[in-house]
RNA sequence: GCCCGAGUAGCUCAGGGGUAGAGCGCUUCCUUGGUAAGGAAGAGGGCAUGGGUUCAAAUCCCAUCUCGGGCUCCA
């Protein structure tokens, strides 16, 4: 038999013997075949060039192409070859380390890590993309070739890349691939698969120069990191790039400073959050309608320090395990202090104020409980990276038989919170132990099927569809994490609901059961923002800026056309600040236009503007931030429909 | 913490070995104009900090501080 069998999709054939799979697929499909960038052999990947392995029955062959997931990763891994080929030709010498295709990642496609003989600087990167264009055009191929393992180290051993080599050793047994780019000095060690040639690479952009450590480990060589990201065409691309624009728009530090928000100041401290007034008032609004579920949901509400003694911390176990993200401790009269990162021991210490009863669980404690971290100064970032902030914690003291209703209560809890800020997409994630064997979880095995029972039941049954995660529990206990999805995409992890079998045990916790004997509590920590800063970075990029009506710190801005006005306007003003909005009157002598602007600047909802007609019908001309102009009514009705959507903490500004 | 980059007026930024610049904002004056910028004048800065090099440093060099991009998602 000369031939090879083949199946294409739902057709079949023969091709014959030292076919390429480039051969075979041109049989089936023509237009696969001039677009396609590799393919999958019987499940496997392999390069278009590569002849066809004859195999005991049928192959299976499918065309990687583009548009597809797969497609792109191809696509993205190349172009991160074709990256490194340039920066080798333009400095010889360097050494390489890795370049994975990324595609889940938002802000880049691509990397690689390199170091080169002399540092480089974010100047080089266009020289280096304008090579890697010249490279492209010349169609280049890319060449497999099977090594056996001791020539594939000769091999890098002799350009002397050590980490290369490193690698080699860790992963291969037997032989490898190593791919060559023609008339280029690169030679990579790799799985492949690569599209054929570089002209099939048409649009790319280099984004960013950072470092990056050898296996990320801080121990190891500092390598440098080029990022950058590819797509199958140029309209993609730069589609991509303006959609990264918009996002830059929404930067939360930057509306921050141009709302005059909050801010960070070197002479406080990193990582230290200012809440100028416009900010605070928005994050009492937040902390007033939490408030408020918190109620509904039967919380009670407990207020603790900022520090405690360093024991506590001891018996707590922050102190052997969590030391490193804690400031160092404090001494007064021979006693040592330390800032708290947590809330938890001293919502533990309320409960143990007391000898408690069954009849007494749950016990539901709340607290916005400001702690404070030992954040890596190279970690901070914004809002989103604080080294103080403030969690909307509570802590549940439940029995064991209550755990199901307690878990489901939280789940009720955050999904209707998530819902009127207008995250439409929220997505659940249980983490249990499952099988890691190199992870230590404490806590009898018995409370743990229990207890991840009862949280994929609180699940299932509201229908929640939710992802499981083996072996990401915390050592203490499984836990509920919750993911939110905003206006454009980005997914940002916030709440959580977890079990603790360890603290209860460290401090001893009990009630006195219906039979008269000890008993030891679960513990449930819960928290829907994880921190209000972060949350509130996560809310301003999400409305970019434009908070909704309940939010907004200014509600309604009163526009007078002239100075005439400018009583009439502020009685205006003043008749809402007296219904319970913020109303700010701009009664300087500016043109409407500039006024109006102004406002839109400042993302006002509403602007009342008032002129002569106005006054003399005593009435207002309305305009809604997005909408424009929605023509006059009367100050009552407007109040009114005002009033509604405050009360409804309405999203939209729909004053009917 | 580590690598690359950046720190100039309240904000956004230009400049660059020889007298400190613009726009916005702020103050005052003129203007009273109907839905995204009317006009003029003025105030405001040891150019992040500390050292050097130089006749001369905001500018060049070193250090420190802060900010920004990042720090194993199959080779």
């Amino acid at each position: 038999m000369s031939d090879i069998s083949v199946k294409y999709g739902d057709r079949a054939g023969s091709v014959p013997l030292g076919a390429t799979v480039l051969d075979a697929i041109k049989e089936f499909d023509r237009d696969a075949s001039k677009s396609a960038l590799a393919a999958k052999v019987n499940g496997e990947e392999f390069d278009l060039d590569r002849e066809l392995p004859s195999l005991d029955g049928a192959v299976e062959i499918e065309a990687i192409v583009p548009e597809t997931r797969d497609g792109l990763e191809v696509l993205r891994h190349s172009t991160a070859h074709l990256l490194a080929a340039a920066v080798l030709d333009l400095y010889p010498g360097t050494k390489l380390g890795i370049g994975p295709a990324l595609l889940d990642d938002p802000r880049y496609g691509f990397f690689y890590d390199v170091i080169t003989p002399e540092p480089l600087s974010v100047d080089d990167l266009p020289k280096i993309e304008k090579r890697m264009q010249q490279m492209a055009k010349r169609n280049l191929k890319y060449r497999r070739e099977d090594v056996a393992k001791a020539k594939i180290l000769e091999i890098f051993k002799d350009r002397s890349e050590p980490l290369k080599c490193e690698l080699i050793d860790e992963k291969v047994e037997g032989s490898a691939t190593v791919y060559y780019i023609d008339d280029s000095p690169f030679i990579d060690f790799c799985l492949g698969p690569h599209v054929p040639h570089t002209g099939k690479l048409k649009a790319f952009k280099l984004l960013a120069l950072s470092g990056a450590y050898w296996k990320g480990d801080a121990e190891r060589e500092q390598m440098q990191r080029i990022y950058g990201t590819a797509f199958f065409s140029k309209e993609e691309l730069d589609a991509w790039l303006k959609q990264r624009e918009e996002a830059a728009k929404r930067d939360h530090r930057k509306l921050g400073q141009e709302l005059d928000l909050f801010s960070i100041q070197d002479d406080y401290g990193q990582g230290l959050i200012l809440w100028h007034p416009k900010g605070g008032i928005v994050r009492m609004e937040m902390e007033n309608f939490l408030k408020e579920k918190l109620q509904e949901h039967d919380y009670s509400f407990v207020y603790t320090p900022h520090i405690a003694k360093r024991d506590l911390w001891k018996v707590s176990g922050h102190e052997d395990n969590y030391a490193d993200s804690m400031f160092a401790p404090t001494t007064i009269e021979d006693t040592e202090f330390r800032l708290k990162p947590m809330n938890c021991p001293f919502h533990i210490g309320i409960y143990k104020s007391s000898k408690r009863s069954y009849r007494d669980l749950p016990q539901r404690y709340s607290e916005m409980g400001t702690v404070y971290r030992a954040e890596l100064s190279g970690t901070l970032h914004g809002l989103m990276r604080v080294r103080g902030f403030t969690v909307d914690d509570a802590h549940l003291f439940v029995r064991p038989d209550q755990v199901l209703a307690e878990v489901g209560d939280c789940l009720d809890f955050a999904v209707d919170v998530f819902e009127t800020y207008g995250f439409e997409k929220v997505n659940f994630e249980l983490s249990v132990r499952g099988e890691a064997e190199n992870k230590k979880f404490l806590g009898a095995d018995e409370d743990w099927e229990q207890a991840e029972a009862a949280l994929a039941k609180a699940l299932n049954e509201r229908g929640i569809p939710f992802e499981r995660i083996e072996g990401e529990a915390a050592f203490y206990g499984p836990k509920i994490d919750i993911k939110v999805e905003d206006a454009i995409g980005r997914t940002w992890q916030l709440g959580t609901i977890q079990i603790d079998f360890n603290l209860p045990e460290r401090f001893g916790l009990e009630y006195v059961g219906e039979d008269n004997h000890p008993h030891r509590p679960f513990m449930i920590h819960r928290a829907l923002f994880g921190s209000v800063e972060r949350f509130f970075g996560v809310l301003l990029e999400h409305f970019a800026g434009a908070f909704p009506f309940w939010l907004a710190p200014v509600q309604v801005a009163v526009l007078p056309i002239t100075d005439r006005i400018n009583e009439y306007a502020e009685s205006v003003a003043e008749a809402l600040k007296k219904a319970g909005f913020r109303v700010e009157a701009n009664t300087r002598s500016d043109k409407v236009g500039a006024k109006i602007r102004d406002a839109q600047m400042q993302k006002v909802p509403f602007m009342l503007i008032v002129g002569d007609q106005e006054l003399e019908q005593g009435n207002i001309a309305v305009r809604e931030r997005s909408k424009g102009d929605l023509g006059s009514m009367s100050v009552e009705d407007f109040i009114e429909g005002a009033a509604r959507l405050k009360a409804s903490r309405s999203l939209s500004n729909d004053l009917a």
